[in-house]
DNA sequence: CTGAAAGCGCTTACAG
DNA sequence: CTGAAAGCGCTTACAG
């Protein structure tokens, strides 16, 4: 079956292949009566928009590009990427881009991509994910005057959608709080990244206002092993907080075993949140409290700014909604027992 | 900055269009010092071709297309999905090309989406998963004379990576004899798909080798609760089975939770294999031995196969390898105890 | 071996 | 309001 193009319906209605284009893209220049006659016989030709000869035209790709780190063997990230990529289609189909999509092995790798889909109009625009502080990412997108939005963090030259980290962290707070608690230690990777710098800088000002004493607990890794090291380190203080604040739910696992070496009773001595959900949160016992984000909604909203800056809204940034706990037995009930 | 085109080059090498197109693209009819010559002018001039206009003038997108179901709430195809797309990029990037996804809502969306993906030539190939028997893709694929893959299963009409279910079965099975048992069941979804159909098959022959009985409880559902009931059913018969294989790690924790609430030791008394795996298996105790796949490879093997038929191969089928049962303390030692 | 020309399917100034 | 024409950047018959 042979392809209908615009001059074959120019041919039909008998008019130029301009108003044809006219008609099919609702542009002025048209009367109400040509444009539907149009119309009618391109439906009735069964005409469909060859995307590469508009793109070429209008140079214009109507495409998006997102650069994730190759993944090493973290199921969070997948999780995360996967659902956060979801979202992104959502929206990018109802708007009618596509999503090009990278795995980077290093930040020179992203770099790279970035320019070679530009030079090559690959895409409209970029969204960058986990904006870092004096990110080279940064500077190459505004030199080469690239569109795109940041997730998480504010980057300079882009737009952004940003997590409210702050805004989390004083929930969770809050939430120990109201479980009796009057000191707690957060516990996650390395403190010196934007986000972990503000969750912390968060959760210290809460303190103030309350009677909380916060102390952190750093390591450059990610493991169950590093959740139990620094969980261990923490208990044998003079006085051990009584609560534990975990990036992650594999942190969490390994501060929970070491809460069972050293005979304590989580949800009971010490309570418990992980700053992720997964699965593991809900089946291991005591289950585990969590803050529950959608990332297919941050998807979603990453692609709708992007978006409107691609249809000419300056650059801009939204923040995402705060989330909520979910309590689960590591911390429903207040601190020794007495239940909530 | 302009951008470099073909005809840039041809007026600064002093030659014609068609000689720069011909010395980029490596294609017979010129001279080795011409086509040296303009490669040299080309580079110097940062030139990049525009993969657009390309596409347009060979009537070839160098994109490929896979539509995957909206995701509910597994995060069991979360993962599978994720990695399999990262094969498949992988892959569709070192051989040029890109990857378009689509989430649909149903079959008919999931149709209507490779209609006009072809009726626009927005791929020139596509990824088809989950192949059922009937299946009305495998139809419309065919009329549409599209290119695809189809991913666990034969499809006619398609390419095909196959998943080896039958084997990896058997070596279930032999795993669990070499544990001693002499009985199992095998707990799944609906056994009417072909999946299962294939795996139960494999079992029941296996069965008739050594000296083993084999008994089928399958449900519509996947949840915890679904491997709960099945197991409890199957613990209540006289004779119930010494091991226990579960299609997933869901089931196999309800199947475990059974398992407890029946005063029976896991790893012990009774054996239990799940055949898929995730960080849950590792974290529960006892630690359930699982099945290990990669989707990332088998994402690969997909894309070598699809972009070889684009490049003129008929269409053809490969196997994936079988994978092995990674032994945990579910399966550890003998049955009752024994160490293995 | 080499070049002038038409064409892929659309959009957009430009002139009526 | 309408149409003839040029152009997006490349590829590929076709003729020398």
């Amino acid at each position: 079956m042979k392809r209908v193009t615009i001059k074959d319906i120019a041919r039909a209605a008998k008019v130029s292949p301009t108003a044809v284009s006219f008609a099919l893209n609702d542009k002025p220049g048209i009367s109400a009566q040509t444009r539907e006659r149009i119309l009618t016989v391109a439906a009735s030709m069964g005409w469909s928009p060859n995307p590469t000869a508009r793109a070429l035209s209008a140079s214009k790709t109507n495409t998006i590009g997102l650069v994730i780190p190759r993944p090493n063997t973290s199921h969070l990230a997948e999780r995360f990427y996967f659902n956060f990529i979801v979202g992104l289609q959502t929206t990018l189909h109802s708007s009618n881009y596509e999503l090009l999509l990278h795995l980077a092995d290093s930040v020179e790798d992203e770099l790279e991509t970035y320019r070679l889909w530009w030079a090559q109009r690959k895409v409209d625009g970029v969204v960058v994910v986990n904006p870092q502080e004096q990110d080279p990412r940064s500077s190459l997108l505004e030199s080469l005057e690239l569109p795109a939005v940041a997730i998480g963090d504010s980057m300079p030259g882009a737009s952004a959608v940003l997590a409210n980290d702050a805004q989390m962290m004083v929930e969770i707070a809050k939430h120990l709080v109201s479980r009796e608690v009057s000191s707690l230690a957060y516990i996650c990777g390395a403190a010196t990244r934007l986000h972990a710098k503000r969750r912390i800088t968060s959760l210290r000002n809460f303190a103030k206002t309350v009677v909380l004493s916060v102390e952190i607990a750093s390591n450059t890794d990610f493991t169950e092993y590093a959740g139990y090291t620094e969980t261990t380190k923490l208990l044998e203080k003079a006085n051990p907080p009584q609560a534990l604040i975990f990036e992650n739910e594999i942190l969490a696992l390994g501060g929970l075993q070491a809460l069972y070496d050293n005979d304590l009773t989580p949800g009971k001595q010490i309570l418990l949140v992980s700053c992720e959900d997964s699965p593991i949160c809900r089946v291991v016992k005591p289950s585990i409290s969590a803050i529950s984000r959608n990332p297919a909604t941050l998807g979603e909203h990453a692609a709708q700014v992007l978006v409107s800056v691609l249809d000419g809204q300056p650059p801009h940034t939204v923040s995402e909604e705060t989330p909520n706990v979910i309590v689960r037995d590591s911390s429903a009930n207040n601190l020794n027992g007495t239940s909530h």
